[in-house]
DNA sequence: TGAGACAACGTTAACGCAAACACTATCACC
DNA sequence: GGTGATAGTGTTTGCGTTAACGTTGTCTCA
């Protein structure tokens, strides 16, 4: 009933013990009668009592919040990645804490200073913010933090990340296989290494099979808008493509958009194929062929790592590291043979 | 250099002056020499030296962080007002730390209580967490807290909130003004407010019409899954709709793929009506007629509201509403007249 | 009956930081 | 040459909590 903030003392003096009566009370730590413990759970309840979590934390008591820092909220992908490390924390009685890269490397580094400064009990970083110096400074604090799709620098911090080459390897098999040969590719962002695996996949495969054209790439953000823009550039080639591989899911919806305002029917007289596997790639029409990371079990590997580190255990070089998986819907299909031509 | 954590004093005895004065130079607070300051950033550098937050926000010296508790990262509506929320924090110097909603109503109170209780120096909720016992005891501990979007029990908390009504109203006269008579609706969630009043909304303008009937109404989770469900059991009806107005855009996607998958075409054969504006909206082929919350400006008031508060003003009782507005896009058109079937 | 064991609780200190206050030079000025 | 202003710096204290240690009281058993 007070308006102001209430402290152990408070609790103690209405309940008639000491503080550290109360404190061991709440805590359930240590000995106390049956009746104190009855008086003293009144008197917190009754004055709305909150542990400050800051006291607590200088004191060198866990605050039970595992921060994560992603790029973005909006890009479905990163959601997920966050919804999963959010299931796994709760599961193992942890709140999550998600924060937005911030743009400033300055300020980012005194962020990630700050969170482990007593407000997270560890930090889970899904993007390699800064350099190598930056990683080698997180090492030296030996705070609990694990990277996750970090392909950069070299680091001894536990990294957790899944796999882009094999899924996208096996993507544009799957196109090959079904008999396309021209075949269109839209990057991700720039400075995402899973962006870099991806492409690197696609090449490798489309010069192998010696059917690398360089007309056949454009850039792409993982954005819808930009998917659009890009699938009416590659559709406007004097000999497009009969199918796409996008480095997103987002990025082939913008696709499919840009070949239905053209005319083009998906997977008949077009094949797109995504990446990610987002909740809408299983809902939407056609049902999106795409390559998906086990977002789950990442998530569960990222918390995983944490609670290990907390409790001291080596985890010094672990790479956990998942594999893709290519999930074959209706956006893919055989193209037109010649004959058979609208 | 060091491994263990680095606090004031190693930096004072490194730079070879007291403790303050460290301090003061850190924060650029008080009087020094420019010689002190040089020698003192110097070390403070050297040591790699991050300021303990728990230890500052003890002090009362505030965390700039602010919390916000959503329902859910997934869905594309939170993750914007998130997103708006988070840059509008950070143009005002502050970091969001973004929460999802437990399940559990006692932890989530003992949560709140330890993000006010220093971790962070306000809190934006999403979704009335509880009752109106908990409101009011956030009420008492007069913490800087904004509602967003909370219609529920009456409280004297600060809210923003933006008009579901209104728009929905303006999407069925649209789509009555384009000559609709039959059309369907597929609700959010149980639990949601702004979904009832999406309902109430379509409930008293078919009333008004005379075009009410129940069994054009199912009921939906926001969710495109759902939304295919729906759309097929409304388009399975005897008298099957001619546009259906859906209470998100996930779900009128789900819509689209459903017609889409009967082999009707939106919107020639079915006009599809969403709501929320999510960026895929305007980059789906057809574009999505659908209503929008100003969300940026939403995520200023938010964020603007917590910083009075936090500097004494009085925002007591204040609300911040604000409009929905109609988005018509490529989804809704005229019904085929009779004659014109295919 | 008194020594010892142990349960129940309290006192004190410390976590890292910054505000309040106190102190010492240095200098200007009458 | 003393007064006072001011710049630069240090000492002390306390924020709310918990760990370590200390104290008190009760009970058991030889």
């Amino acid at each position: 009933m007070s308006r102001e903030k209430v402290t152990l003392s408070h609790v103690a003096r209405l309940a008639g013990v000491s503080i550290i009566t109360v404190s061991r009370v709440l805590n359930n730590k240590g000995r106390f009668s049956e009746a104190t413990r009855a008086r003293v759970l009144q008197a917190a309840s009754q004055l709305g009592y909150v542990a400050n979590t800051a006291a607590r934390s200088l004191r060198g008591h866990p605050t039970q919040i595992l921060g994560m820092v992603i790029p973005e909220l909006v890009s479905p992908y990163f959601a997920e990645l966050a919804r999963a490390a959010a299931d796994a924390a709760s599961q193992m009685g942890y709140d999550l804490a998600v924060f937005t890269t911030s743009r400033d490397p300055e300020r980012e580094r005194e962020r990630v200073g700050a969170l482990l400064g007593g407000l997270a009990d560890g930090l889970i970083i899904v993007v390699p913010i800064g350099s190598a110096a930056f990683l080698a400074s997180l090492e030296r604090s030996r705070a609990p933090v694990v990277l996750v799709n970090h392909f950069g620098a070299a680091t001894h911090l536990p990294v957790v990340r899944a796999d882009s080459f094999e899924g996208s390897l096996a993507a544009v098999r799957h196109l090959l296989a079904l008999g396309h040969r021209r075949i269109g590719f839209i990057t991700g962002a720039a400075h995402s290494s899973q962006a870099a695996e991806r492409l690197r996949a696609y090449r490798e495969c489309m010069l192998a099979a010696g059917l690398w054209d360089e007309r056949l790439v454009r850039p792409g953000d993982f954005t819808q808008r930009r998917g659009v823009e890009a699938g009416h550039e590659l559709l406007s080639l004097e000999d497009p493509p009969t199918a796409i591989f996008a480095a997103s899911d987002l990025t082939a919806f913008g696709v499919i958009a840009a070949a239905q305002a053209r005319g083009l029917q998906v997977p008949q007289d077009l094949s797109v194929v995504g990446f990610d596997n987002i909740p809408t790639a299983a809902h939407s029409h056609p049902s999106l062929t795409t390559v998906g990371h086990p977002i789950q079990a990442m998530g569960q590997a990222m918390v995983d790592l944490i609670i290990k580190a907390k409790a001291g255990e080596q985890v010094r070089d672990t790479l956990v590291e998942f594999p893709s998986e290519l999930i074959v819907r209706e956006s893919s299909a055989p193209p037109r043979t010649p004959g058979e031509k609208i």
